[in-house]
DNA sequence: CTGAAAGCGCTTACAG
DNA sequence: CTGAAAGCGCTTACAG
């Protein structure tokens, strides 16, 4: 099934069944008309291969990520994947782990397919793929990962995410307000804590540790074994160790949300939404960070002017039991 | 950088400078060589466009998916991926969430790019696509998803998995093993409740939920409510379940793995390994099924006969400590 | 208003 | 041993 057959069909030459096809060149409206209906009857549908070779696009963008565990790549894909799939573009997804060697075979295998631009993400703002991105003959775009000074990064704004937990949790009410985060050395967990501190004030000093529910219940242990007035709210660095926190107030009899609120940050489902009472969360919008990231690698790829630089995207709060209080008004 | 560049610089027609580098023709070594090195200086990388219209060969396949949450299609994408990279082949992957239009969009679009071939997966190995795939122009292959009669489908062995699961807590003593589990209208439900049953008999009803730690925890209260002789060991139909149904024992008092043993089905980290204590439970291996079935996209792709029919791909173990017992011997 | 020709970057018979 | 020519499926000046 090729124009040939189309052309053939119709009674035209090839031009003119292209010219019919794509709605361009000059012919009877007629001639147009019986072109695209032989066209629609025979199922013809133009080699994107031949056009691309032609054009120098291939409709085809590639994400490069080295998040495995998916959590952040798979709602950046998802959005990447939405915005383009109405312009024609396809994704083909790299996951290249640590592996430098990985990702270049990656990269040039891209390349030769002529891929239109590419996305790289990751699993930390403060960290670059393992492999090299600049002075490529494609457009690259960095989202939820670390770019080159003159690349569009995009990334969440965990400062104003951090804030809008604290200052939901002063809003209904809480006093007493308590940060325990991750890894210190994460740029997300100092932008998360400026935010606390900004708005908690440092009656609490932050609790620095590790990702994980262990870490959480352990917070708890600690900051419970210690003299003095407790906290009647946790702002927790995510959501595992919120869920670990939530269990061990219950543990101790400690009652969520009527005696301390706890808030989470990422959303994830799976742990926000199962954890006893529902976590209510920051969400980081990866799937409108995604949707941007593909728009502007489309526009960079047709030739559009782009500012380069980094763009913060706002966070959301999302509500459920563990705060207490009402939905936000807005 | 075409092959043009290679020939003008190397001194030689682009037939020979084509025949040299793919190591096909007739010619002098010296020459060969020379347009080799010639090549790597400048840099050339043949298009895969071109070369594809020739071939009829892109070297792309698609993944076809309806798991939005990723826990299923993740590890079925590295495994093709990890399988393919080797052979120059990249993947598009497509959501479809669960609309037919979005699929048929994404089917036309890769189409279009003439893929290889296709590869579909889900989240349920008794649902289909919502998308037709018979009669596509190119093979398709399913994996994790209901296929057509006479198409290749790769699936997990659940019945097998289950017999692991619980001939362990059997090999490890335990004699009153109940069996905790999702829908009944899964299949995968049904074939681990046979497994259940021939190994452990009837003494407990399989007692049917949904697949949420909730239902875990109201299983546990159910069953313990109840009068007479307690399980000594519990098989969940899933990860989520086995965490309630931890947890749900720990409030109770009851020691895991002390008292009674765990085993889920998953092997979902994010779960698996935070249960505390960590679930041991039934991996599906869905990297390797991944593997298998790019494979053998790829070798009906390249016009190799493939038997049609089921493949059942064994699942396997993984010792953590909600069992107690030691690691299995094989 | 329509079509013949050139060309995108490559490969592959075929001729010399 | 090497190169000119045709062709993959399409688009786009250009000529009529």
């Amino acid at each position: 099934m090729t124009i040939h057959d189309v052309a053939a069909a119709a009674g035209v030459s090839i031009s003119t069944a292209s010219k019919a096809l794509n709605n361009t060149g000059r012919m009877g409206e007629e001639t147009r008309q019986r072109v695209k209906r032989v066209a629609g009857e025979i199922g013809f549908r133009p080699n994107a291969l031949a056009r691309g070779l032609l054009s120098k696009r291939s409709f085809t963008v590639g994400l490069l990520t080295n998040d495995t565990y998916g959590r952040f790549t798979l709602p950046v894909m998802a959005g990447i994947s939405e915005a383009l799939v109405d312009h024609g573009v396809s994704v083909f997804l790299c996951a290249i782990e640590d592996d430098p060697a990985l990702g270049q075979t990656h990269v040039d295998a891209m390349l030769d397919k002529q891929v239109d631009g590419i996305i790289a993400t990751g699993k930390r703002l403060d960290r670059r793929l393992p492999v090299d991105l600049s002075n490529l003959p494609v457009p690259v775009v960095y989202a939820f990962t670390e770019g080159t000074p003159d690349s569009v990064t995009f990334m969440s704004d965990d400062e104003q995410g951090a804030r809008l937990a604290v200052e939901w949790l002063v809003q209904i009410g809480r006093r007493r307000i308590a940060h325990i985060t991750g890894p210190e050395n994460f740029f997300s967990v100092r932008e998360r804590a400026n935010a606390y501190r900004d708005v908690a004030g440092s009656r609490e000093p932050v609790m620095y540790g590790v990702w994980s529910e262990v870490w959480g219940h352990e917070a708890v242990a600690r900051r419970w074994s210690e003299d003095g007035e407790k906290p009647d709210a946790i702002f927790c660095g995510n959501d595992q160790i919120a869920r670990g926190v939530v269990d061990a107030l219950r543990e101790r009899g400690i009652r969520v949300p009527e005696d301390v609120s706890v808030v989470g940050f990422d959303n994830w489902e799976i742990v926000a939404a199962q954890t006893r009472p529902p976590l209510t969360t920051v969400d980081m919008c990866l799937k409108e960070l995604g949707r941007q990231a593909g728009l502007t690698v489309l526009a960079l790829a047709e030739g559009q002017a782009v500012e380069p630089g980094l763009r913060k995207l706002p966070c959301r709060l999302v509500v459920r039991q563990s705060c207490g209080g009402e939905s936000p008004e807005d």
